[in-house]
DNA sequence: GGGATATGTGAATGTTTATTCGCTTTCAAG
DNA sequence: CTTGAAAGCGAATAAACATTCACATATCCC
């Protein structure tokens, strides 16, 4: 961020800019959101915008670091079940999780999935990978005794993209034959397969 | 295509821009390949460009539609081999592919990875789908004795989306902590024991 | 050959928007 | 109350490119 906002009526500035963002985004995908219709719909002008983000991209950039941050903290509020439960409780948990925000607003997930790549940014989606690397960790450390030793690091890699990915393409797409239950189920599955052949007999 | 080359000279340079798109894209983006560049480089007028292409997009949109092709093509080498084989090393083989695909151009094919869902075109993706889907089918119906019913369409679904995007990340970030032969032995694994999990004892 | 059709040319156009900057207003601290 | 910093303003700028079009050349077919 170009300056940091200091003063409360600044720090709403931000976060109008943002929200506006968000919803325009959802009306009329990235490649048609303009500053000065953001500016106008955050009712501050353009000049302001610039006041906080050095350019157009920095501030979907923000959104997509808002957006994560949300699914993050609604994960992080499963994670105490997720320890105490076995590896497919857990996971079909988190996969409820992820579901439920993309379904919360799929037009505005569906643009957001559909063009951070071109902002050529990584950090979001390594974050979100760290994330899901680290929480394996501490599942594993939990039930140390369970499981043969595991390469968590190609595993989390593996199954945080793949999700990733299957989860966002099945919101945006809507697949004929592929139902969210059979979707989750089978997810879940595969998954827990793969634990459960690594169990300690 | 706007209007289609009937003559051998028109064929040769709807061919000349698509390869120099592939090229320009390979080595300054999408995003900094301007119709003007392209036709140079193709040693023809942006005219000449827009008689057969609607727009600097459908350009974008028929390069990769080359670029599927050539992989179905690859992958359609080792249909014989892999009916033949096991469920494991079937994955395997079409995992290998491509790999080896993904690599002979990490640069052109990161940056299609990365823009083609901002042409706002499911297609391409579709069609890799189906053809996933038909696979699997063939598989089965080879193997149908060996197998209980399974869910295809969702299980296809899952696989192709989630290994082209796990391949496609893989080779477009080169995670620390991740080898690409961990990463074929993990999918493969994954893979097959789902399929295992479904054989008929 | 010659008419018709296909292909090729590239300077000029026009539109679109991100970004700037000189200026005003608001805030907070002393 | 004063004053310097923070926040806000929005008309004007400026650059970038995609796309067009009036004209030229090549190819095919009779």
């Amino acid at each position: 961020m170009k300056k940091t906002p200091t003063q409360e009526r600044s720090r709403q500035t931000v976060e109008a800019l943002i929200e506006a963002t968000a919803r325009t985004v959802a009306e009329k995908g990235w490649a048609n959101t303009t500053t000065n219709h953001i500016a106008e719909r955050a009712g501050v002008s353009v000049g302001s915008l610039y006041q906080y983000f050095e350019n157009r991209e920095q501030l979907f950039a923000a959104l997509i670091e808002r957006e994560i941050s949300l699914v993050t903290q609604k994960l992080d509020e499963q994670i105490p079940f997720m320890l105490k439960a076995d590896a497919p409780t857990a996971i079909r948990a988190a996969l409820e999780v992820a579901f439920a925000y993309f379904e919360s607003n799929e037009k505005l997930f569906t643009e957001l999935a559909n063009n951070w790549q071109a902002t050529g940014r990584t950090d979001f989606v390594d974050a979100f990978e760290a994330y899901m690397l680290d929480a394996m960790r501490m599942f594993m450390a939990q039930n140390y005794a369970a499981y043969e030793p595991l390469d968590l690091n190609t595993l989390s890699f593996i199954m945080s993209n793949a999700t990733m990915f299957v989860l966002s393409r099945f919101v945006s797409r809507k697949p004929k034959g592929v139902s969210k239950e059979a979707l989750i189920a089978h997810i879940t599955e595969l998954y827990a397969l793969y634990f459960k052949s690594r169990e300690r007999k």
